[in-house]
DNA sequence: AGATAAATGCAACAGTGTTGCAGGAAGGAG
DNA sequence: CTCCTTCCTGCAACACTGTTGCATTTATCT
């Protein structure tokens, strides 16, 4: 399914500048930026007029969202069929190499927490080094030292 | 504890503003943004001097930090009894009133990724509504229907 | 094609967090 | 106690994310 095809099957008006938003996320298949997804844009491209996008996407549930260790928001289109709630997922951040991804075959724990209190959603995120990057940085010390 | 006792523990100087802030954060327990504690702090006080106070904090370790919902950094002082690692617990964050409460009697979970990544630390936050705003609002809601 | 509702781009803004630098204070040596 | 060195503080400036208001343009329906 094209990013043409999931913005028809919405509410939303169709326009060029969401179908190549949606389109870029649907290449990454990560969640992105805000600026990871600008960068994939025709330079030019209006900021809020992203931001826009996105928030509209996360209403209509076509994308979810995670918050990274930097404090920002990365968006990510899911594939329609997935089972479970969009984003209901751990994810993974590398502080080398800056990308996210999301651990879709795991799920989210289950805290028990007071009786009164309302949990609406929770946040996992595992950080730390990708498994590129590791192999990168082990590739570099062998050459380095030898 | 008190702020001075932890501070003369570590290898960072003794001041007046630091003792202040370790201060402020001493007395709540819970984590919170640079802007609570600066309210909570003489008016005038520089922020750049809080931050690199609060990052310092984190570096001796005697503060832990986690990011809230808003992607902003909330830091709080641990008991220095506690055991296991200082933030290594999940935390609340009530959307209604904006505080953040440490779960201190979780652990994080365990999750088996793929061998080659490293996973440095987790962060898992759970959000929703306090216990302290589910009353307010039933209270509020009982009165205004009698 | 025309009407209408919505999307876009622009300017401006608020907030968090960082860096560089000059002056001032803390803590140790004598 | 005094001096000295080191590091802390406050200020200005900056980068970045995310939001709002408004005028203009465009998508969609009749
Ligand atoms: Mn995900
Ligand atoms: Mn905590
Ligand atoms: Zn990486
Ligand atoms: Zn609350």
């Amino acid at each position: 399914m094209d990013a043409r095809e999931i913005l028809q099957n919405t509410s939303i008006r169709l326009t060029p500048v969401r179908e190549a938003i949606l389109g870029v996320l649907l290449n990454e298949r990560c969640p992105m930026s805000y600026r990871e997804v600008a960068a994939r844009l025709p330079e030019g491209q209006d900021r809020v007029t992203l931001y826009r996008a996105l928030s509209l996407f996360l209403k209509e549930g076509i994308v979810h969202r995670v918050m990274d260790m930097k404090g920002t928001w990365r968006f990510c289109a899911h594939d329609p069929g997935h089972p479970g709630c969009p984003g209901n997922h751990p994810h993974f951040a590398c502080r080398v190499c800056g990308r996210m991804e999301c651990l879709m075959e795991h799920s989210l724990p289950h805290l028990e927490v007071g009786p009164e209190t309302v949990v609406e959603g929770k946040h996992l995120v595992l950080y730390g080094i990708c498994w590129e990057c590791v192999v990168k940085k082990t590739r570099k010390k062998e050459t380095g030292s030898s």
